[in-house]
DNA sequence: CTTCGCATGCTTGTATACAAGCAGAGTACT
DNA sequence: AGTACTCTGCTTGTATACAAGCATGCGAAG
C-alpha cells in the first residue's frame, strides 16, 4: 500500500525537483500541468501547486496561456545563490569564534562530528548521485555544528541551482578527490578550532563553482538564459 | 508599455502578507479558505495557492482537516531569520572591502547614495508604516551598493519575520531618533570606505532586536510558540 | 446517569468543468 | 495571388463539485 499520508502536491514537488536539479528535466525544456498529471497519475491541481513552489524558487517559470519550462540557467542567479550560500555557511562557521545571539544549540557534537568524518570516508569512492547526497549532508551538518542547522533551507534552496549547473560540466564525477581533501581541510581546521583556517578553505572550496560555470557557458551557452527573451509556442509533428 | 495583468492569486499573496506583517491579523488566529474567498471576491483555487506560498515562507500554518492560522511568533525562527539577515548583509557590505566574483554591477552609485541620503532625512518624520517602509528600501539599497540587490529577496523574506516581532512591541513608533542615528552611521561609514566601521555599526543595529523579541515575550506569551502543540477545532456560537 | 453511535457542519485535499488567449492550418473572399 | 477570417487544439487561470476526516450535539441503549 503507498504511503499515501503525504500531501499529493508535496510528492509531486519532490519528484519534480530532483528531475529539475538531476538535469533529467533540461534547461528550457516545456513542461505541461495536463501531461504530468497523467504521467504521475493526479490531477491538475496538485501539479499547479507544485509547480507554483518551484516558480517561486527559481527553478521553473510559468507563462500564463503560453506555457511552463524548466528555468534556464542564469548566470547572474548563480552569483545571487553563490554570494548567499557563502556568506551564510561562512557566517555559520565564523560564530564558533564570535558567538552571537542568533546561535542555536548544537545537541550531540561529538556524535556529529563523528558522523561527518563517517561522511567524508564515504564521500571518495561514491557515484555521482550519492557524492551530491553526501556533499548535501556534509554541509549541513557543519552549520549544525554551529548550532545553525535551522538556516539550511535557505542555503540547500541556493545550492539546488548551483548543483545543477554544476552538473551540466561532471555529468560523472570522476575525480573526487580534490573536493573531499579541501572538505576534510575544512573539517579538521573547525574541530581544531583554527577558524580563520576553517572559513578561508571554505571560501575557496564554495568559489569553485565559478570556474566550473564559465566552462560550461562556454561549451552550452543554449542553456543559459542571457537574454530577455519569452518563449513562444510552436506546433510540432512528432510521431507516437 | 502594456500594463501587466497579474493573477488573482498573487494580489491575495501580496494583501495576506502584509496583514500578517502588519498584525492585522494576529499570530494564531485561524483563516478559513472559504471565509477568505468570499471577503476577497475569488474562489477558493487563488486563496489556496496564496495560502500555500505564505506556508512556505513560514507565515501562515496548515493543518489538514483541522484549519490554518497565522503562524505564532517562533524564537527559534526569529533568531534563524536573524542570523540568515546579519550573515548577507554583512557579507554584502564587506564584499566592498574585498572584492569577490559574486559580486554584481552597481548601477547609478552616486544617484543611490543621494536616494539613501533623502530616505535617512525622510525617516525623521516618518509615522510607523512610513518608517517600515523606508527602513526596507534602506537597508535594500544599501546592498544594491554593494552589487547584491538581487539577493535582496531572500532577507527581505527574513525581515518578514522580524519586522512582525518587533511589531508587538512598537506599535506606535515613538522614537526614530536613535534607529535613524544607527542608519546614518552606516551610509557614512560606507560611502568614506570605512568597512570596519559600518560593518560595526550595522551588526549592532541588526542585533536590536533580540533585546526587543525577550521584551514583548514576556508581555505577551500567548503569541509565541514554544510548543509543538497541534491546534485543535471548536465550535462557537457567536452573533452575525 | 453513563456511554456509545450517528448525524451534522465545518475543515482542507483533490478532481473536474469552464473561461480566456495564443498559434497555426485551412478556407473563402477580394 | 493575396488577405482576412474562422476553426481547431493547445496553454494556463479560475470556479466549482466531490472526497475524507475531525469535533460536537443529540438521541438511544445499557
Amino acid at each position: 500500500m503507498p504511503t499515501k499520508k503525504r500531501p499529493s502536491h508535496s510528492q509531486v514537488y519532490r519528484t519534480l525537483r530532483q528531475q529539475i536539479i538531476r538535469l533529467e528535466l533540461a534547461p528550457g525544456a516545456a513542461i505541461s500541468e495536463n501531461d504530468l498529471a497523467s504521467q504521475l497519475g493526479v490531477s491538475r491541481t496538485p501539479v499547479r501547486e507544485a509547480l507554483l513552489l518551484l516558480q517561486e524558487e527559481g527553478l521553473v517559470e510559468v507563462y500564463p496561456r503560453i506555457g511552463s519550462v524548466v528555468s534556464r540557467v542564469n548566470p547572474k542567479r548563480i552569483a545571487e545563490a553563490q554570494f548567499l550560500r557563502e556568506a551564510v555557511e561562512v557566517a555559520s562557521l565564523r560564530s564558533l569564534a564570535e558567538p552571537s545571539p542568533a546561535d542555536g544549540p548544537v545537541p550531540d557534537r561529538d556524535q556529529l562530528a563523528a558522523a561527518l568524518g563517517e561522511n567524508l570516508d564515504e564521500q571518495l569512492g561514491a557515484d555521482t548521485a550519492r557524492f551530491f547526497e553526501l556533499d548535501e549532508q556534509f554541509h549541513k551538518g557543519l552549520m549544525q555544528l554551529a548550532g545553525h542547522g535551522g538556516s539550511w533551507t535557505s542555503v540547500a534552496q541556493a545550492k539546488a541551482h548551483l548543483d545543477r549547473a554544476r552538473l551540466l560540466i561532471i555529468r560523472d564525477v570522476s575525480d573526487n578527490s580534490q573536493l573531499v581533501k579541501e572538505h576534510r581541510t575544512i573539517l579538521e581546521s573547525t574541530l581544531d578550532g583554527d577558524i580563520t583556517a576553517a572559513t578561508s578553505a571554505l571560501t575557496a572550496h564554495l568559489r569553485q563553482i565559478f570556474t566550473d560555470i564559465k566552462t560550461v557557458q562556454e561549451s552550452a551557452p543554449e542553456l543559459f538564459a542571457t537574454t530577455g527573451a519569452t518563449p513562444v509556442r510552436k506546433t510540432v509533428i512528432v510521431w507516437e
